[in-house]
RNA sequence: GUGCCCUUAGCUCAGUUGGAUAGAGCAACAGACUUCUAAUCUGUAGGUCGGUGGUUCGAAUCCACCAGGGCACGCCA
């Protein structure tokens, strides 16, 4: 993509070292790099040329950024280009170059910024992946957030991206679930049957009490009426009823999971059923594979140290080798009912997203979660012969605040904050925004006063006034009978954009395929967030420089300064659909 | 006991995969509204990047050890 000016002006680079260093390997010249240096007084870009350079070439840093810079001095992009400090060469960049950059933006629309980097490469993201067992919390929100936000921005640094969704519904949890809601279906048929009542009757007890599960009920009684039942509504041979009200229990679970999802702006391209991958046999075959590879065995594991569980006894288990791919212990991949683990299913799945064809794997965990990936880093290893990397991206907790106090969750209690609860009260966009202005394996603390405040202090605000300042400015210049749209802008003659602060708003802009290339390649979203707060605090500064984007007596200066408002508004949209929130046009 | 994550200004956090004199916001202080929204902006002050060694032209960043905080640790998912 010509539109990366530092790929570009890295490709100028590259060509002048050649000139006078053609025998240059080529995993040297992939670490020269082309930046912005912290110090504007430096210039307008930097690289490191020199310094990567000058070792295998045998030759000294000076010398080598010498030569460079006598050649980037001759590109037409450069201004002028002089070696500095242990051997940096700093680059000024001719002013209409930049300028330039304006008319890219127009042109590309939010479509500036898409890149290449990820060449085409086949990317799968997996995110949510919440139990069906109840509505969403605030604790999925992050995973979806940062997940959502990840695999956006990798789209568009041109990875092919595919969003997809597990649904752990095969394990113990779905079992109980479907005990909870036959306990409200036989509620609904009149049954006199507290909560304690029918726990004795449920094998590990009664889990979900919560009264979401009511419509489960109801909805069951109101497609079988009383056949689920035995005599005088009582429980009746699980034989008799379980699978249906597990699939009906696990249906409407992921229909509310899905509401919740959309609610969040949040839509997945797959959702893949662990009991369906169970069903077809792919568990069984890919444990067979292990087998038939000697990477399973019968074996007992020591005891955890330090903890040691009270009913600790030695027990022989069928084990996956984990340790050969550089796990701590080896695994376990049966419960001694002769069921799968939740570890031999996910191998299968793993196993199966290698099989559909992904170069790249992405798992976005919550981070209780951060002791299960050696295991599964060792399987996809495993089932890949090593060739599909596994990312797992670990999302630390996030607690809600609110007059500077936790809010209390409680699954038992039912004062958990659902997700919907949380969009009700501020809005899925500044949900989004704000879940994206920490890193996410920073703990981070959800505060409800602040993400509503119009200050500085927020970022969803700062951002999003700066959007509607620059939609302010076109309005009115449109209303004063200027052609406003980008089309017509694109023509516009530049020139007259000098000021300091309009020339450090262009760099700005200009920067913007280079971030979404290091957010993706990084696995980074947050840095799409900073990267626009810093872009709204530019705009911001020009907007109180001094001299109005609308002047009467220069026509021309005010198309440029259109121009250049144009394509402030275009990136922030630019960044603001990356992270999935919507721009506003005007705050009142 | 072991593994993983974290530790940067008084507070909340960035730091573009190893670059130059470590940056923002809040709080403090001093300023800017005849304006397309002052819900904003400009400046001052604030640091032993938890500690000690190492790797190299160069380390907040990589490695080793130590200290403090969080998460997890055989049939929960």
């Amino acid at each position: 993509m010509t539109d990366n000016i530092f790929a570009l002006l890295r490709a100028r680079v590259i060509a002048a070292l050649q000139d006078f260093l053609p025998d240059l390997p080529p995993e040297i010249l992939e670490r020269v790099e082309v930046t912005t240096p912290k110090d504007a007084a430096h210039g307008d870009m930097a690289t490191n040329a020199a310094l990567v350079v000058a070792k295998p070439a045998r030759l000294a840093p000076p010398k080598v950024a010498a030569d460079l810079v006598a050649r980037l001095n001759a590109a037409p992009e450069v201004l002028s280009a002089e070696a500095a400090g242990p051997g940096f060469v700093n680059i000024r960049l001719q002013p209409d170059f930049l300028r330039v950059q304006l008319i890219a933006i127009l042109k590309a629309g939010e479509a500036y910024g898409d890149g290449t980097a990820g060449k085409g490469v086949k990317v799968n993201v997996e995110y949510v992946s919440a139990n069906p067992t109840g509505p969403m919390h605030v604790g999925h929100c992050r995973g979806a957030v940062v997940g959502d936000a990840l695999a956006n921005v990798m789209a568009k640094a041109g990875f092919a991206v595919t969003k997809e969704y597990y649904i752990n519904d095969a394990g113990a949890q779905v079992a109980a679930l479907a005990w909870a809601a036959y306990w409200r279906y036989l509620q609904e048929l009149g049954a006199n049957l507290s909560a304690d009542d029918f726990d004795a009757q449920v094998p590990g007890g009664l889990q979900y009490r919560g009264d979401y599960l009511v419509p489960v009920g109801e909805a069951l009684k109101a497609k079988h009426g009383a056949t689920l039942a035995g005599a005088n509504n009582t429980v009746a041979d699980t034989s008799l009823w379980f699978d249906e009200v597990r699939a009906v229990a696990v249906d409407m679970m992921m229909a509310s999971i899905r509401t919740d999802l959309a609610a969040l702006g949040v839509k997945q391209d797959v959702f893949a059923s662990e009991r369906a991958l169970v069903e077809a046999g792919a568990a069984d075959r890919v444990l067979a594979d292990l087998q038939s590879r000697g990477l399973i065995y019968e074996g007992v594991l020591e005891p955890p140290k330090g903890k040691t569980p009270e009913d600790w006894e030695p027990r022989e288990q069928t084990l996956f080798r984990a340790t050969q791919f550089g796990d701590d212990v080896d695994r376990p991949l049966r419960k001694s009912d002769g069921s799968n683990t939740y570890f031999a299913n996910d191998i299968a799945y793993h196993a199966d997203k290698v099989a559909r064809g992904f170069d790249v794997l992405i798992d976005i965990w919550g981070a209780d979660h951060g002791g299960y990936v050696p295991r599964m880093n060792a399987a996809v290893k495993a089932v890949s012969d090593g060739r599909v990397p596994l990312d797992v991206v670990l999302c630390q907790i996030v607690r809600v605040m609110k007059g500077g106090e936790p809010v209390r969750m409680s699954k038992r209690a039912g004062t958990f904050v659902t997700l919907s609860d949380l969009i009700d009260e501020v809005g899925a966009d500044a949900v989004r925004f704000t879940m994206l202005t920490r890193k996410s394996d920073a703990q981070f603390d959800f505060d409800l006063d602040a993400v509503v405040a119009q200050t500085r202090e927020n970022p969803v605000f700062y951002v999003q006034y700066a959007h509607a300042r620059c939609r302010s400015v076109l309005r009115s210049g449109a209303a004063s009978g200027m052609a406003v749209d980008p089309a017509a802008l694109a023509g516009t003659a530049l020139g007259h954009l000098q000021h300091e602060a309009e020339m450090a708003l262009i760099r700005r802009l200009a920067s913007w395929p280079r971030w979404v290339e290091g957010a993706a390649l990084s696995h980074e979203p947050h840095r799409i967030a900073f990267f626009l707060y810093d872009l709204a605090s530019d705009f911001h500064a020009l907007w109180n420089s001094g001299g109005r984007f609308l002047q009467d007596d220069d026509r021309e200066g005010t198309l440029a300064r259109l121009a250049l408002v144009e394509a402030t508004a275009t990136v922030i949209r630019s960044g603001l659909a990356v992270m999935g929130v919507t721009p506003v046009e005007e705050l009142r």
